[in-house]
DNA sequence: GTGTTGAGTATTTTT
DNA sequence: TACTCAACAC
């Protein structure tokens, strides 16, 4: 392979160190995807390493679909690189080896959130903590225990004494183990967890896996959480060559368990690490590149670095504040037909990014209004619409029988005579005779044996509607195993048998046909994927469903407008990028903010406003409609954080019933943050900060009374770390939380 | 036992 | 506003 001319000398020096373990730090729109894929090229084409013997792991979807494409490109589509997420990576280990971990079968399936949510709801009623922990609460505490790599003893350890709770939750987190077990099911912590536990235990299969993986990379790094940390830590320990690309300014997953401290301490953990920084951005502007630069270096917990770019001139970029939400809408759309008119932009050039997904409704309403062509990512997937899982169930069913949650949920849609109160009733069968015989049956069991030796679960009325369905199950599995059946053929007799058209076109109601619409949507899905050998067998197909959720409004190629959360477009790029709804509360997030993860959202913002490449555009409105009605909104700090080189473009129009807007309003509203922020004391000896002091005691509406015990952070965000007894140790804004002093 | 309607409530981000 | 859950009528 020739050197190609697109790298600059780093990033040459970069892709030619193949050996040993490197770290590189990577700026936003510093090329480091570009230098991922030509690292694995120059591996293949200039080292000679098999292909199939690298390993590239990103984080979502749309990112491997990237790589691989990029890689087809330079070596042709016949390599063997293994491009994957993590997940995905997990899972295709586990279907091969997971029965050395005590599984029964290796076609378990994957329980997403909802199906957690009944399994926690179910086990609380059991155990009779309704009432004393909501099923949310409990799911949360078992999501960090897992991200932690914590089994339910060893995370009791970890927060009794800390948590009041800490006796439920244990129980309960026991309890939702053993479910999954029975059910033959993973959640998707588990994929990561049983991968670490697999290769924790197993050493001859990790050695397996490390001969196979010789050259490891992973990308965007920072994002990783403790439990991935280890299973990277595990695949690289024999031949040690491992290569990592990240950007802790974007690490913005902390909320999922990302440990943003794997690629800050990352020289520690292993030896001879060689550490090369991309600084230098070649995706935006100027002006551009010194907003996001303004904006991040207010973080304090950061590795150093200054993003530079060489290029020229530029638009400045643009801040307006509107007076209503569907002002600002109004507003970003017009712009966005002016800068077409005028620079000749297409539709696809554009990107308004949300904090939350809920705002992006005034911009779509806004955009069919001016009938421009928009898609939206992030939103709900095809694939999570109620009557794709119900059909997914059905299938869930076929391959893992043991599979509760999808059992239950074909055995209520479409509807047919069997409802809650059977299903409960059939549960506590189960479990009254699993003490009394000390065995272990499922509700799989129960529905085979309705006509025999398990008729006493319920009343003979409702026993004859579960025996059809027993019989409607056994003619799916009748077909399954016949004998050279295709899977779409599978899947289409499964659809019929269930009669699921019956049921939809019956009601005539247009939400049941659209609904049967997409069933038939999801036919040609299947078949496409069949048709481009992405899927050959049931167990790819049930794998893909869970772990690849497909949107078509993503897959399309068409020119649109895309409204995305920040979150989804990470590593994407965009000429002209709107960042709306930039107020208090929502951009920064009040919830996270209140958790003290301001630098978290901090770096949200430097994500998205890093997403363009020519034009940059900022608004906030001075209202927006809320929960409960209209509110005031503030715009956001990280506006005034980034105000530096920034024009004020007030545009305070006349909202439609005529009234009068002061164009002052925004402005004195404006100011009057700047106040605040630039009257913020400073915290130099971080013992005092205005009122609030070391030893102080302060009073919260959730956790009441509690201690600070400390006053870290920058004067834009001081933070106070405050010791709430039971409640444990919680951190704050000073400048945004709500705490009086007592 | 199911489906409908109404009230009440909740809102971050995703593999 | 939009969605979920609970009480009601069939």
């Amino acid at each position: 392979m020739k050197i190609d001319k697109v790298l600059n000398d780093v990033q040459n020096q970069i892709v030619q160190d193949t050996e040993g373990v490197v770290l590189v730090l990577a700026g936003a729109g510093s090329g480091k995807t570009r230098v991922l894929t030509h690292r694995v090229a120059y591996l293949v084409e200039e080292k000679l390493v098999p292909s199939h013997n690298i390993l590239a792991i990103t984080f979502t979807n749309k990112a491997t679909n990237e790589m691989k494409l990029r890689l087809d490109k330079q070596l042709g589509e016949d390599h063997k690189v293994f491009v994957s997420t993590f997940h995905s990576l997990c899972a295709y280990i586990l279907r091969n080896d997971i029965t050395n971990l005590g599984y029964a079968r290796n076609t378990f399936t994957i329980y997403d959130e909802t199906d957690q949510k009944r399994v926690i709801k179910r086990i609380l009623t059991t155990l009779g903590y309704d009432g004393d922990i909501t099923e949310k609460e409990a799911l949360r505490e078992i999501a960090t225990a897992k991200q932690l790599g914590l089994t339910p003893d060893q995370y009791y350890v970890f927060i009794k004494g800390q948590n009041k709770k800490a006796d439920k939750i244990y129980k309960i987190y026991s309890a939702y183990e053993l479910h999954l077990m029975n059910d033959n099911c993973l959640d998707f912590d588990d994929l990561l967890l049983k991968t670490k536990a697999l290769f924790e235990n197993f050493p001859d299969i990790l050695e397996r896996y490390q001969d196979w993986f010789r050259y490891i990379h992973v990308d965007e790094f920072q994002d990783t959480n403790p439990v991935q940390f280890r299973i990277i830590e595990l695949l690289q320990g024999k031949h040690k060559n491992l290569f990592v690309v990240g950007d802790d300014d974007q690490s913005i997953y902390g909320w999922r368990g990302a440990e943003i401290d794997n690629i800050l301490d990352f020289d520690k953990h292993f030896e001879n690490v060689k550490i090369y920084k991309l600084e230098q951005n070649y995706r935006s502007t100027k002006p551009i590149i010194d907003v996001a630069n303004n904006i991040i270096k207010n973080n304090v917990h950061r590795r150093e670095k200054v993003l530079f770019t060489e290029q020229k001139g530029g638009a400045e970029v643009l801040f307006n504040g509107l007076f209503s939400d569907k002002e600002e809408a109004r507003w970003v759309v017009d712009r966005i037909s002016n800068l077409k008119f005028k620079y000749g932009y297409r539709n696809s050039d554009f990107a308004i990014l949300v904090r939350k997904s809920s705002i992006s409704r005034n911009f779509e309403d806004a955009l069919n209004q001016y009938t421009m062509p928009y898609k939206l990512m992030g939103g709900t997937r095809f694939l999570d619409r109620a009557e794709i899982k119900d059909v997914a169930s059905y299938l869930n069913v076929l391959h893992n029988p043991q599979d509760g949650q999808s059992l239950i949920r074909a055995m209520r849609t479409p509807s047919k005579g069997i409802g809650e109160v059977t299903i409960t009733k059939m549960l506590d069968y189960a479990d009254k005779y699993n003490r009394a015989n000390n065995a272990n049956i499922t509700l799989h069991d129960i529905v085979f044996g309705i006509d025999n030796e398990h008729a006493e679960a319920i009343s003979s009325r409702v026993a004859n509607k579960v025996l059809e369905f027993k019989m409607m199950l056994m003619d799916m599995q009748d077909k399954k195993l016949e004998e050279g059946i295709s899977l779409d053929s599978l899947v289409k007799f499964v659809i019929e048998r269930a009669k699921f058209k019956e049921a939809l076109l019956s009601s005539s109601s247009e939400e049941d046909i659209s609904r049967w619409e997409n069933i038939q949507e999801f036919i040609v899905l299947v078949r496409e994927l069949i048709a481009n050998k992405t899927i050959v067998t049931l167990d790819d197909l049930i794998q893909r469903l869970s772990l690849v959720p497909e949107n078509k409004d993503e897959l399309t190629d068409l020119d649109q407008v895309t409204i995305a959360t920040v979150h989804a477009v990470k590593g994407l790029e965009f000429k002209v990028v709107f960042i709306v709804a930039c107020e208090t509360n929502v951009f920064p997030s009040v919830l996270s903010v209140e958790e003290g993860r301001l630098e978290e959202e901090r770096r949200l913002m430097y994500v998205a406003a890093t997403r363009a490449k020519e034009r940059l555009l900022i608004t906030w409105a001075g209202s927006r409609w809320g929960f409960s009605g209209m509110e005031r909104a503030t715009p956001s700090r990280f506006v005034l954080e980034a105000q530096n080189r920034v024009i004020i473009e007030s545009h305070f129009a006349v909202e439609e019933e005529g009234m009068e807007l002061p164009t002052t309003l925004m402005e004195n509203r404006a100011k009057q943050i700047i106040a605040q922020v630039k009257s913020a004391p400073k915290i130099a000896d971080k013992e005092k900060l205005g009122k609030y002091a070391k030893g102080v005691r302060v009073k919260h509406r959730l956790y009441g009374e509690g201690e600070i015990i400390l006053i870290t952070g920058s004067d834009s965000a001081p933070l106070l770390t405050i010791d709430f007894g039971d409640f444990g140790i919680k951190k704050f804004d000073a400048l945004v939380a709500k705490l009086d002093i007592i």
